[in-house]
DNA sequence: AACACCGCCTGAGCGC
DNA sequence: TGCGCTCAGGCGGTGT
């Protein structure tokens, strides 16, 4: 979903955007007037450098950053950015879950919030994903942790879970390299998939234009629970793990 | 240090 | 129609 929002932001590259804050606990630090010159995402944190400063964004559950027409009624903007071109970039969050970091500058921002992230999902790689599972027993628990591995929140552990045909309450350090293998290749195969249709949207998703995803269509196990195994047919199941609820087929995923 | 657990927040869905 | 309840979950904090 960060993804799909920063490739749909491009088009302001290169402008000067100028920011007015309307609800201030969203944000830390001060925006500035500036030149936008880059946009850079590290898992679901999206990055925003312009000349005067750099400052990282947090879509949380229901973030959005839009630059499309401004919707009738549109509620819980808390950021607008005045666009050079007369467009109005806003942060709109109803359930605040998310919020807008300031920093001088881009390594400043990597060295405050990324350098204890774990590599990106969409590019990893089996011998990285190994090494980052090293040392972890409750695999679901891994995947969503951030300094692990950045970028797969609760959606996209179940789908590559699903997948890798490998049960979310495997230990973690446990699995073969043929596993591994398939959970690394899996979890970049459904990213992939995702980004290509826009990513998900169950509630709150749109990119900047205002357009949901349509991958939500495409989940194989997530919010399926009770329905048939899209490979088997022996009915999902729904657990708790990591405080996060997780469906899964216990006939095809050991 | 891995992991459990909590609280933050709004809106949707549900039973009555 | 409206009310109260539950649930959704990313993430930062605290406790074990």
């Amino acid at each position: 979903e960060v993804e799909t929002v920063r490739r749909s932001l491009e088009s302001l590259v290169g402008l000067v955007i100028r920011p007015r804050v309307h609800r201030a606990d969203v944000v830390r630090g001060r925006l500035r007037e500036g030149r936008l010159l880059d946009l850079h995402r590290l898992g679901k944190q999206l990055a925003i450098v312009t000349e005067a400063q750099a400052f990282c964004v947090q879509l949380g559950m229901s973030g959005q950053m839009l630059v499309g027409p401004v919707s009738e009624a549109e509620d819980h903007v808390h950021v607008r950015w005045q666009v050079e071109d007369g467009r109005t970039l806003r942060f709109r969050d109803p359930r605040r879950f998310g919020g807008i970091s300031v920093h001088a500058t881009m390594e400043d921002l990597r060295r405050a919030r990324w350098s204890s992230l774990g590599p990106d999902a969409l590019g990893v790689r089996a011998p990285v994903l190994e090494a980052r599972l090293r040392g972890r027993r409750a695999l679901k628990a891994a995947l969503l942790d951030q300094q692990v591995l950045a970028g797969v929140g609760n959606i996209y552990a179940d789908e590559a879970l699903f997948r890798a045909r490998l049960d979310p309450h495997r230990e973690a350090s446990a699995l073969e390299p043929e596993e591994v293998r398939r959970l690394a290749s899996s979890i970049r195969a459904v990213l992939r998939a995702s980004i290509g249709a826009g990513g998900s949207t169950l509630r709150d998703h749109r990119s900047a234009d205002g357009r949901p995803g349509a991958y939500q269509s495409r989940h194989r196990v997530y919010g399926r629970g009770g329905h048939p195994c899209p490979s088997c047919g022996r009915a999902l199941e729904v657990v708790r793990i990591a405080q996060r609820t997780t469906t899964f087929c216990p006939a095809c995923q050991r």
